[in-house]
DNA sequence: TTGTATGCGTTATCAT
DNA sequence: ATGATAACGCATACAA
């Protein structure tokens, strides 16, 4: 292995000169810096990031935590987006990124844990908030930390705007006559809570009544729980004419589900989802559907972690909200 | 921060034994074993990994090369349930993993570099071999390499069984009864090497002749690709009736275009994709395909790193098969 | 402009 | 069984 110390033998100088000249310092002799770089190239020099970091505290590496809630795990095209994004801003910015586990070695460390033995400058928090103690934990470790689409107090979060996203759908049933309008929402969460909050005001401003039975629960990205609640939206005596489902793969479920019962969409029943991932896009019909620009959050996640991280003490945790787009596909009948 | 030093002077011992102690070293007393690890675990003691790395030399880090050869990145289903698999089955054998960039800091790293730079362990290739030179000097640069789906010599491989994932697959196409069948196959890659000539030995055995016309080049993940060539295919005098395509992806565009003839999948054209992705298996008429083994290739490419690095100069590079599954669906019909 | 000295936190060798 | 010491590779404060 190549060290500074060779080079600076090869040179006829000292370590320390070797060093000040490959980091560009302004105190080295112009000779001096080009026979030092000539010589660091040809002898094949990379610098070891273990010992810079032990001397600097400082990695150039981001953790993040990509926890998968179901089965799904990195297949989840919008985390996957996310992370997509925020990975190639992390290298433009500097860092490199490395998966936040729960085990390292023989022994089990919780992810505060791990972010620090692994000195991560930042902390990007990508996932399904199903095991919120941990996270906070993180939050409050003193890690610099980002959230994407939950929001922790004293960390920045990148939102996505879920209120605007219900408002357009709902305007645009709304607009296509739509009058009875069914939401078959996902798991309590914040983005639950919000997007069902929005949905209520944009009908109520729209003098739609939301009848008991047209909220149902369902589970995000579990097309089984969602054919359910469509069964059982479908049996009601006052059938909704469209319904909101979780997310896209969600309203893979509820399409069977009508199919099932002879029934076709947008024909008998019109339907929307939410992500706007590709695969919507290629059903036929295409499915109407609230796009969300995953990989711009995950851009931005970098950024403000990245300010986080060279702002240090004086740094204001910022709210990001990125807005969704309106796909209107043909699962919306006019009325 | 909490060091061994702290701890030592905690314990009134030095930090060599708090090390050792620490460690589970065999020559340090029980009682005084006891006492550290009490005072470890109450200070709230983290090792450090870049000093352990430093003076180990090991960093307990595997490096993946993930590059996005098409716009898509990590939400390309295959290479996302590779790399799940790959991450999980390495944090159970004890590493963190971490993407390989080209980018670091200010300068630009060759992956080698860049790998040389971090102390990987070892190093993962999931990725589409778009650009071999930087690949084949990872591999040479004698860090222990994986890759996964191609193969380089002296370098440990996973490779998905395609040889008999096509057997399958024309096996059943032609037991459905079709003669007349024609592959649109992926950009030239090994694995589109190996795909096409095992499609091409078993249509001889089978007796079938590929007439000229009847391999068409397209492109790995590309729809409109696949579009052109399907209509190439069916601008034939003597038309085939089933389409093999490049994927599961690539298949979409094939429908598109077989629809916007007026026709339909399967009554007027048969078509079977490959990879055996969700998306493929909620389309109606469900595709019918060859699923890969995606997670089980990242968790045997984890297990053979593994094993590259713990046998040092010993290890034998393997080359691991992992056999696919024949997903019967809807899109063959019975001739 | 260059060099000397020190220390980052840890492990490993060798005495005691 | 425990401790003193050195070293891993690098960056920096300070002296020359």
């Amino acid at each position: 292995m190549v060290t500074i110390k060779a080079i600076a033998r090869q040179c006829g100088c000292s370590p320390a000169t070797v060093s000040k000249a490959l980091n560009g310092a302004p105190d080295v002799g112009h000779e001096m810096m080009c026979r030092i770089r000539a010589a660091a190239e040809e002898m094949g020099y990379i610098p070891n990031a273990a010992a810079r970091a032990l001397k600097t505290a400082r990695t150039y590496n981001f953790g993040v935590l990509f926890r998968e809630g179901s089965r799904t795990g990195l297949a989840h095209e919008f985390f996957s987006l996310v992370l997509n994004g925020f990975q190639r801003r992390s290298e433009e910015l500097g860092y490199d990124i490395s998966f936040i586990g729960t085990r390292l070695g023989d022994r089990d460390y919780t992810y505060a844990e791990h972010a620090r033995y692994r000195n991560y400058d930042g902390v990007a928090v990508i996932t399904i908030p199903d095991a919120d103690p941990p996270i906070r934990e993180l939050v409050d470790s003193g890690i610099p930390t980002v959230t994407v689409d939950h929001e922790f107090n004293g960390c920045g979060c990148v939102m996505s705007d879920n209120v605007q996203g219900m408002r357009d759908l709902v305007s645009y049933v709304y607009a296509m006559g739509h009058r009875k309008i069914a939401f078959i929402h996902g798991e309590t969460t914040v983005v639950t809570r919000v997007r069902v909050a929005a949905f209520c005001r944009v009908c109520a401003e729209l003098g739609l009544p939301v009848p008991e039975g047209y909220l149902v629960p369902g589970v995000f990205h579990d097309p089984a729980a969602s054919a359910a609640a469509t069964r059982e939206l479908m049996a009601l005596r006052d059938r909704p004419t469209c319904i909101f489902y979780p997310d896209d793969i969600s309203y893979l479920g509820g399409l069977q589900a009508i199919e099932e019962m002879g029934l076709s969409v947008p024909e008998d029943v019109s339907a929307v989802g939410y992500d706007g991932i590709f695969l919507g896009q290629q059903l036929r019909p295409k499915l109407t559907t609230l796009r969300q620009q995953a990989d711009l959050m995950g851009v931005r996640a970098a950024e403000e972690l990245a300010r986080a991280v060279s702002e240090g003490r004086t740094y204001l945790p910022g709210r990001i909200v990125i807005p969704g787009q309106l796909l209107p596909g043909e699962t919306v009948r006019r009325l």
